[in-house]
DNA sequence: GAGTGGTCTAGACCACGGT
DNA sequence: CCGTGGTCTAGACCACTCA
């Protein structure tokens, strides 16, 4: 039997077997597949849950529940009347999704990024691991400072697997507009769906301390940051020194 | 028309009034009232779905959306086979819940609270503010260490609104086991269920220093954090100095 | 076995966005 | 007007828990 788009029938699937899952799982599966294959774009609209309940051979609402998990984890927008589009993060209300660090006088324009480096390196110890690739594998490694109101706030030393961003330089980023993530999605195919961030207090280094216009030994936030693609592949690290003499790390506890 | 249990017919609902929501949402909220009232105490169980149905005169796959919300937010746990339950902060796995410190060498034992001070004050402009009561109002501080492995981490400054708090001493944090939320909650029937972090890097003033083991001067994360209960009522104010020497703040971001 | 939540279905109607 | 997602219903069957 052809399993590969239709979903295997429930007695395929039952709990006697160790692989079981509800229905609308393996559908969200089946639609976590056609996100990574690139076969639904960032931005454009999915088919109606009509037409992906004849595709899976199910019903509308099971599809629904699957596209609700879906919607709920941010992978997908509905929007009534229209349809249900890919998430992406050339969406302005996604730009710096995943950036927590807000004014402390409310203000609420986008920060801007200023590329400083950009040069080609091999994995040490530490990149390998937090990257899951060979030591030694290629990797690209991105320096840049994040302005408010025109004012730098935060320093990032990124990490990137070589093979994923072949072709990344100091031209393409300064080209681009908006953010990092929207260039990657844009350019490079890569989505970044999901971040882990590990947050320190340290003192600022000389150099460090000069780029963010603060005196040496400031206590700075050190925010690590893990992002990972679809199918929990981690495809960036990145270590960030936050100045927090006008702004403050947000977080959402619930 | 008795609008007070029976969700009032969808008719005086309809979009025309400008406070429509749909039936689950109406339901959501007789049952955060049901909640806020106490009817429904933390960790014990609510009416079954089917009961819930007949009792909002409403089906059970519409009761089912509202507790589906509810519990995404963590206000209910639902039990399969045996019922949907109050969420409570004495559950152990939700015993420090808001708490996202985690020791560099994952060492997952739980903190301990230790009490230090506990006085009353009246509220100071910021204090009020946060709190949300009158300049002047009565407020309780209290001071505490939080310990893990024995080895002090943290150090918290805590303001409680005095009204609700009303009898907390040190008699009592002494006496208390587990979290200061599983307190909260038995002893004064305060449940928090969200909060905001903002957090910035500071460095360890002389006594913060002597508390926590660390030298004067050494970069500490603030973490400022209020917290809500049922209605977003804030009912919490704390700043809390933490040693990242052997810990960190994990924050996963989606 | 009785009662609970978990899954799945089929169908009705509504609200919204575009033609 | 049509097609989309959003709400609501009623009923079937499954999986889990406990007496």
């Amino acid at each position: 039997m052809d399993c590969s788009e239709k979903v295997c029938f429930n007695m395929l699937m039952r709990p006697e077997s160790p692989t079981f899952s509800p229905l609308y799982r393996q559908i969200k599966n089946l639609m976590l597949n056609a996100l990574e294959s690139a076969e639904w774009r960032p931005g454009q609209a999915i088919p109606s849950e009509q037409e992906l309940a004849l595709r899976f051979n199910a019903s509308q609402g099971t599809v629904r529940k699957a596209i609700d998990e879906m919607a709920a984890e941010n992978l997908l927008v509905r929007k009534q009347g229209k349809g249900t589009y890919v998430a992406s993060h050339n969406d302005p209300r996604a730009l710096f999704r995943f950036l927590r660090l807000v004014p402390v006088d409310g203000d609420l324009a986008h920060p801007q990024s200023v590329p400083l480096d950009c040069w080609k390196a091999k994995a040490g110890n530490e990149a390998a691991r937090m990257l899951g690739v060979e030591l030694g594998a290629p990797v690209t490694i991105l320096r840049r400072l994040l302005k408010f109101a025109g004012r730098p706030v935060v320093i990032d030393e990124i990490y990137l697997p070589g093979e994923i961003f072949h072709g990344l330089t100091m031209e393409v980023l300064q080209g681009a507009h908006g953010s990092l993530y929207s260039l990657f999605e844009s350019r490079f195919g890569v989505r970044m769906i999901r971040a882990e961030e590990r947050i320190r207090a340290v003192a600022a280094d000389r150099m460090t301390s000069e780029s963010l216009g603060v005196a040496e030994g400031t206590p700075l936030l050190s925010v690590e940051r893990v992002t990972y693609t679809y199918g929990d592949r981690p495809v960036e690290w990145r270590r960030g020194l936050y100045s927090t003499a006008e702004h403050y790390y947000l977080n959402e506890l619930s």
